[in-house]
Order: C-alpha cells, then sequence, then structure tokens
DNA sequence: GTCTATATGGGGATAGAC
DNA sequence: GTCTATCCCCATATAGAC
C-alpha cells in the first residue's frame, strides 16, 4: 500500500513473476529456488527475505491468481442476478459467469495460455500442497453462491446434486486446460485443434446439459 | 512366468506395493525411495537391483494397474457391441464400460478405495510424469474405440466432438477420484457422503447428458 | 535490500562385502 | 539377492559482509 515502486518492489516482482511461470511449467515441488531466482536475475536469499520460505512464497503466487480470478466470478454472478432479477438464469450464463474470468487472465497477456492453464489444473490437482488458509472462506462462498444460483435455474436439482455437478463441471474445466493436449496426442490429430474460446463452448455445451440432465435423484449410502 | 515363488519374489513385490501405496498418498516426486524401501522393510539397494532406477519403478507401478484396467474397458466394450449388436448401445452403459473398471479394482480390495482414487486420478493428472511407451498405444486404441461406439449410439456426433466429449468424461472421472473429498471440505458438508458406487451413478448421469448434448456444432479455429 | 558463503539435510545411485 | 557404507549432487535456509 505504501511502498515505493522502485527496486525494493521490483525485485520481490521479478521473483514472483519467475516463479508462477517456473511453477506452472513444471510444478510446485520440482521447482527449486535457484531455478527461480536464476530466472528472476536474483539472489535465494532474497526468496527468503522477502517471503520467508519457499512455502509461503508459493502461497503469495497462487493468492496472486486465485483471488482476483473467484471475485470476479463472483462479481459476475453478481451482475446475472440483478439483470435476471425477474426470471431464471440460464445454466449457461452461470457457467459463462464461472469459467470466463478464466479466459479473461488468459486474454490479458499476464501469462500465456498454455502456462495459465497448466498452473490452474495444478493448483486444482496437486496434492501434498494445501490451499493458503486465505482463499479457503473464497471458496466456500463461491460454492454456496453458484450452487444456489444453479438450484434457482434449475428447481428440481437437489442441494447435493447441484454441489456435485458444479464438482464435475469443475473437474472438466480443470482436466481440459492441464490436458487439452494430451487428448491432441492420443487422438491423432482426430481431435481437431479449436481455440480456447472454442473450448471454453464445448465445455459449456457439455456441462449444462449435464446440470439439467433428470436425475434419478439416488440416495445417499 | 518361470519364476518361483519364494523370497526373490517378495523382496519384489513388497517394493512394487509399497511404492503403490506411498504414491498414491504423495505424488510419484515427493516420494523418496528411501521411504518405500523403508515402508517395505527392504533396501535403497534393491530397488536398483530389482528395477533398475526409481522412474522404472514408477512404470513397473503404474503399468501393473493402467494395463489390466484398460484391458478391461475393451473387454467390457466388446461385450456390449455383441449383445448390441442389432441395436445402438446406450451412453450409459459405454459410460460403465468405462469407468466400472476403475470401481471394480476397487472393490477387489488390492487397495483401499480411497488410495485407488488417489492413485489413478494422480496417474492422469500428474505433470512431468509420462506414461511408460508400454501403455500409450494402449491409451489410442481406447480412444478410438470408445470414440467410434459412441458415435454409433448418438449419430449426430462429429469425431471431433466425440472425442471432446470423451476427453470431458474423463476429466470428470479422474477429477472426482482425486478430489472428492475437496467438495466435502468446501461444501460443510451439504455435499453429503455417498458411496463411490452412488458417487459414478452421479457421474454416468452428468456424462450422458452432456455427450447427448445437442451442439452448436461449433467449426475450429 | 542484496549479495557471498556456508550450514545442514536429503535425494538417487553404486561398489563391494556377505 | 540383499545389505552397509559411501559418493556426489542439489535442496532450503541462514549468517554476515556490503
Amino acid at each position: 500500500m505504501s511502498e515505493r515502486p522502485d527496486e525494493a518492489q521490483g525485485t520481490r516482482e521479478r521473483i514472483l513473476s519467475s516463479a508462477e511461470t517456473l511453477f506452472a511449467e513444471c510444478g510446485f515441488e520440482t521447482v527449486s529456488l535457484r531455478d527461480i531466482t536464476g530466472a528472476a536475475g536474483a539472489n535465494v536469499a532474497a526468496v527468503n527475505y522477502h517471503f520467508g520460505s519457499k512455502e509461503r512464497l508459493i502461497d503469495a503466487v497462487v493468492e496472486r491468481h486465485v483471488v482476483p480470478i473467484n471475485h470476479e466470478r463472483l462479481k459476475l454472478l453478481d451482475r446475472l442476478e440483478v439483470s435476471h432479477a425477474e426470471g431464471v438464469i440460464p445454466i449457461e450464463e452461470i457457467l459463462r459467469a464461472f469459467l470466463s474470468p478464466v479466459l479473461r487472465q488468459i486474454s490479458s497477456g499476464k501469462m500465456s495460455e498454455e502456462l495459465f492453464g497448466k498452473f490452474m489444473g495444478r493448483l486444482i490437482g496437486e496434492r501434498g500442497y494445501k490451499l493458503p488458509e486465505s482463499v479457503r472462506p473464497l471458496f466456500s462462498l463461491m460454492a454456496r453462491r453458484f450452487t444456489a444460483a444453479l438450484r434457482e435455474s434449475v428447481p428440481s436439482l437437489s442441494e447435493e446434486a447441484a454441489l456435485w455437478r458444479m464438482h464435475f463441471s469443475f473437474g472438466v474445466m480443470s482436466n481440459t486446460l492441464t490436458h487439452g493436449d494430451t487428448l491432441r496426442q492420443i487422438s491423432g490429430g482426430r481431435a481437431g485443434n479449436p481455440s480456447t474460446g472454442n473450448i471454453f463452448e464445448k465445455i459449456i455445451e457439455f456441462c449444462s446439459a449435464g446440470i439439467r440432465a433428470a436425475g434419478k435423484e439416488s440416495d445417499d449410502a
């Protein structure tokens, strides 16, 4: 807040920036502080000076992307609820509010598309890494808000079903971001080469139908 | 084939078994050979004697589970094609052929349910690890066979759409296996506590509808 | 705030005794 | 086939000069 934009911040930001690139590329555990500081033109000790430990550097990188994206998601959902105050919000729109902030981050050019995909997938998928405490409540809030929106859109959905189907949609996005290229490999080119925006539309089509599916309303164990 | 089931195999098997448990729990990169041999009551050198390197130990663990599961999938699909020779196979059945071998492995008791889920999810999701050469062709074959089956079931599907929707279904399964418990955490218990079989039925419901979705048949970039 | 130098620990791999 | 002992590399973290 009250920092000057001089060299002091410069190093911190350069470390943060190199770290996010390398983490996306190779994972949190694989990348060493030496890799990071080497790429940032800084020194190993600088990391511990600015962040305290590798662990907290990871937290900083994660927060920097996760927090704004989730706030953006909530803001978009707010707007949808205002603009559809008198009717139901189509599922497609709800999913779009959920997915497009990721697209925006990519388009903003702060991170390459491939890199960002890897980063998000890793963030979701890497075990042994726990999300920083600071972002957990945000995730819970997101789950509540989006689930509620889905249920207004599809009244037949139970809360449980809505939660699981939201989770499934999350899985589709996560896995596709991380492994879209795997499909191209094993399919031998028959999967085409759609743009990111195009893939997101495919995802929205698929998940909307999945969420609308008439459930057997299977009971729990 | 021509090995005796004596002590020689004993160590090898114990290493394999401990390795798969630990890999499932903590990931391939995180777990050290010392962790593995410690748990197996064996020695570090034994790994290199039996497998040559950590890399090839990983390959051995992976093959042991991936190959039988995928053969099972293909066998089930074969049967479906025979039993529905005169009509179309419902998508639900195709997905079931795809998912149930995983369930079966879990039920067989060789590995705990949670562990196996984590292992499969990790196998699919962990970057930086390449599937052993020996299983890649099997994956390609799977993609071809299951995509073809889907297209016969839903003739309006383009090959590209079928591949992507198969991939999406894969993502749902993978993410759910790895992170089903995450949902329970962030939802504060409102997601219920369904059994594995129950979750798989939810997945089949969701993905069947997604695969059937009327596509805008969006063109590529 | 940033560096060099170093402490400390753990990793994979292997030589060689048994 | 299995063990001990050891090699060598690289990791994180920190102390202390500038």
